[in-house]
DNA sequence: GCCAAAAGTGGCAGAGACTGACAGATTAGA
DNA sequence: TCTAATCTGTCAGTCTCTGCCACTTTTGGC
């Protein structure tokens, strides 16, 4: 087992299965009564822990349904890192976020309901910008190296906090009832409605 | 004096003064000490009124430094409406943007005071982003009637959603000490970095 | 298998944001 | 001047979140 042996070990795993159980119990709990109506403690009894340990999981209550950015953040990021130099970067953006999308241990059925969750309610809307916040500070360095002429960093904001703005729309309009489409159908033409003269 | 008076009179002057100045002091403490350094307590204290009192001003500390988001996206909205209808959508967005940074009643510096503490704290930043939701909601219907072809509504969110983007980055940047560009120039700027080929 | 070190957990106390209810003060308008 | 609407402060309370300490469980070396 030594060989096998990462950092953390079946600790880890153990810790990251209490903190899908609590998140997935959380956003049940959201669905029904609503975000404001249930309380830390609630969740915690639900769970069969205590309120302390809920915190230590997720610093906030609202992070119990947003998760952890930096992780996926990073990941869009080394997507981006690695696309080749010459493609433009609009396609380079498109495809780091579809990898994202596709990654295999998305529960599509929570996934869905987390973001109905998270459009309902004004509080869990603003961790997630906060979330967009994070990322587009992780990716506006790679996107500003990949920019020629004036007003580098301006415009690599600019096209980060865009791209973002797709990515949040096709994944809430993914979650509404109606919408048959994929999200990833979603995305793509989300970012074509940028870009009508391509 | 009878004839100057409008719905509310000198009660609602009072009341806009009052609320005025707790902004003006939380922002200066913010600025010096920091968002999470300050309690309601000590704002009400340094303008001298009750706790209670600030927060019926504002229903949250974050709106000390926002402000009323609502009305300045009616604003914008009045504007995005009245431009003519065959002018192209982001020239229209454009010149409501511009509209509003025109406006005479914002104070110069203590309007950059308010956006460097709002750079800061990232519960500031997404509080704001917030504001920017509720602009989107208002502006969207205007812009998808003004769109042809399919998918309208996901476009115009796409649409909406960036150009908001852009207003954000040109007010963050602007505020910060270094920059000699006025936030009517960024804002251009920032908007072309979204149509390369135009 | 045993034992110290590390990590996880729960309970407690407390700060701080925010809300509802009530009573007193202030002001607008008849 | 008088009445009614409005404003304000005080009080009590809920809820989120944090540090602290004691206790239990797990880990890794012997």
């Amino acid at each position: 087992m030594s060989d096998f042996t990462r950092p953390g070990g079946t600790r880890a795993i153990a810790r990251d299965a209490v903190r899908a159980r609590i998140s997935e119990v959380a956003v049940d709990l959201f669905d029904e009564h609503g975000f404001d109506n249930v309380t830390v403690e609630q969740i915690a009894a639900a769970v069969g822990v205590s309120p302390r340990s809920v915190h230590r999981y997720f610093p906030a209550k609202e992070d119990t349904v947003i998760g952890d950015p930096a992780g996926w953040g990073e990941h869009v990021r080394d997507q981006l890192v690695a696309r080749p130099s010459d493609e433009p970067i609009w396609d380079a953006l498109l495809a780091s976020y579809e990898a994202l999308l596709a990654t295999p241990g998305r529960n599509e059925t929570q996934g869905k309901k987390a973001m109905r969750v998270l459009g309902t309610t004004p509080a869990l809307r603003a961790r997630n910008l906060e979330k967009h916040l994070l990322w587009a500070r992780m990716l506006t360095p790679v996107v500003t190296e990949r920019l020629d002429g004036d007003d580098r960093t301006l415009r690599a904001e600019t096209i980060v906090q865009a791209s973002l703005a797709c990515f949040d729309i096709a994944l809430t309009t993914w979650a509404e009832a109606n919408s048959s489409d994929s999200a990833l159908e979603l995305l793509r033409r989300s970012f074509g409605a940028l870009q009508p003269t391509a």
